[in-house]
RNA sequence: GCAGGCGUAGCUCAGUUGGUUAGAGCGCCGGUCUGUGGAACCGGAGGUCGGUGGUUCAAGUCCACCCGCCUGUACCA
């Protein structure tokens, strides 16, 4: 120990948590949990099976993040091994599962159908409802190159967000298909490996239309945009004509499906890679539409992009389409709550051989953050244990053992735990922060008399509320939420009390 | 990453052209109240003014850098 002189204090280290994570309490804990289990519910119905694999992998098994001497982090957290190998903590759960397919490729049945959860990691700017750490929930059917399998996904999306409780109507999945995108780019002369920066440049123009609007994207693709704060974005540098050629694709009818289809392949007629994504998003089309789905649930857009990389054919994306206000009354912007894509290329990286594959994934904690803001799931505390007061400190004994009939009849209850010199008082102030909906109290007069006083905090809280008085007449309000039972009949009586709280 | 804004008690915030010992409300702790949550009244604790350095007789206030948070933007597997 340091000698701590007077008048200087010993240096304490400061308690803090990095930034971009975030500590989450019962109530938090809570309704992931029940999202989890409604999300894996709908997936299992779909019959896909569960499988884990770990939060670290190789870093070369995870993509094209591989870590340099300057900077190892960009993106990824990467650290390395005893025997100086590159390691990093996933940052989605497609590429480790691309990886575990590979390595168990033999023994899995095919087409392999798998669903996972679980924490994922980026190293980059953290935002609101943006977090370093954060939860996804994927479904993937791995060996199946028919667009029966997109569509199921996009289908079972919707299902998860209704069983989710968020109402037809209130979310939309958009299906679009990178080769739709790749024939447009052809179109307009961008083809070939010279152009692959510009591609990229469009692509992430065409990706903003939601956010910036037809003519945001228009000056993106142009010379550029000057934003609010005077930053300036560089554009794609196309001419007018390539301008309007992109802009009439994302403008192409969308209420009637075949129409829209129509006029997509027409934008792309000189590219069989953009004929073969219109076939495949009629492919898609026809299922959804058997199905019922094209009732608004699942859409053709073509404005959905998704990243840049390792998509080979349709991409989907899941958004929420009502508007939430945060306390200041400002709309907050969730964006998209899912999405996923054919990635063809991912799993044969590690084979050798064409292994086509698609996936889903849900944010799960960027759509607990929505649907917390729209008040879809309950941030109130869950209500705490019973809680068995000390009245007499030579009694512990009698007190532990009321708490271990209850336990026993299933009901949470505690001792209390806390400084036993604390009265009544003091104890009961600690059931109320607990959440206690009733508290057990046995002095000697109860003792003496064979009984037990059980306490009502609930109702005891109401009376309170309602009349707030002098002393004399709340101490009287008080003693009304509660009531004497005899020793055998605790268990009963605080069932009863617990049936009111619950209704 | 870039641009702008902000940082004073556990929380929300005052703090004058730089000038004695930095304040308020709420919360917290204690008392009124040997055996009962709240309210009221009284009393109390709690601050390296985000950090470091500089200018000055004097810095919460001015300057530089750093850290953190917010907004926009870029990137986003």
């Amino acid at each position: 120990m340091a000698d701590a002189k007077p008048g200087k204090k010993p240096q304490k280290l400061k308690a803090r948590l990095p930034r971009g994570l975030a500590d989450r309490g019962p109530a938090e804990i809570a309704a992931t949990r029940m999202m989890v289990e409604t999300i894996r519910g709908v997936y299992e119905r779909y019959g896909f099976e569960p499988v884990e694999t770990p939060a670290i992998e190789y870093t070369d098994a995870l993509g094209k993040f591989l870590p340099d001497q300057d900077r190892p982090n960009e993106g990824v957290f990467s650290f390395q091994d005893d025997d100086e190998q590159w390691l990093s903590l996933r940052y989605d759960l497609t590429a480790p599962l691309a990886r575990y397919v590979a390595e168990n490729y033999q023994h899995l049945a095919l087409p392999y159908r798998s669903y996972r959860f679980g924490w994922v990691f980026r190293n980059e700017k953290p935002g609101p409802g943006r977090f370093r750490q954060f939860m996804q929930f994927d479904a993937d059917t791995v060996g199946a190159g028919t667009m029966a399998a997109d569509a199921e996904v996009c289908m079972m999306a919707a299902d998860a967000m209704e069983a989710l409780g968020v109402p037809r109507g209130d979310y939309v999945v958009k299906v679009s298909n990178r080769k739709v995108l790749d024939g447009i780019l052809e179109a307009i002369d961008l083809g070939g490996d010279a152009n692959a920066g510009r591609r990229l440049t469009v692509l992430r123009a065409i990706d903003k239309l939601d956010r910036l609007g037809l003519d945001g994207v228009r000056d993106l693709l142009g010379p550029g945009r000057k934003d609010d704060s005077g930053d300036f974005t560089k554009g794609a540098g196309l001419d007018e004509k390539a301008c309007d050629t992109v802009l009439g694709f994302l403008r192409v009818e969308t209420h009637n499906v075949p129409q829209m289809l129509d006029q997509m392949e027409a934008l792309v007629s000189g590219s069989n890679a953009g004929l073969d994504g219109v076939n495949e998003l009629r492919g898609i089309a026809d299922l959804i539409n058997a199905a019922g789905y094209d009732d608004g649930r699942v859409r053709i857009d073509s404005s959905v992009v998704r990243g840049l990389e390792y998509y080979t054919g349709p991409v989907y994306e899941v958004e929420l389409t009502f508007e939430v206000k945060d306390e200041k009354g400002r709309p907050i912007r969730f964006g998209s709550v899912g999405g996923g894509g054919r990635y063809d290329g991912l799993v044969s990286r590690f084979m050798g051989q064409p292994v086509p594959a698609t996936g889903f994934s849900i944010g799960v904690s960027r759509l607990q953050a929505a649907l917390t803001a729209l008040g879809k799931l309950s941030n109130k505390p869950a209500p705490g244990p019973v809680l068995v007061t000390i009245f007499d400190r030579d009694r512990v004994a009698d007190y532990q053992k009321m708490v271990s009939a209850l336990r026993q009849a299933n009901i949470r209850a505690e001792l209390y735990l806390g400084n036993p010199k604390n009265n009544v008082g003091q104890q009961l102030k600690y059931a109320d922060k607990r959440n206690s909906p009733c508290a057990i109290i046995q002095g000697s007069d109860e003792k003496a008399a064979g009984q037990v006083v059980i306490k009502d905090l609930i109702l005891g809280a109401e009376l309170a509320a309602e009349n707030a008085g002098d002393r004399e007449d709340y101490l009287k309000k008080q003693a009304e939420a509660q009531f004497s039972v005899n020793e055998a009949d605790l268990v009963e009586a605080v069932r009863k009390v617990l049936a009111r709280a619950a209704s």
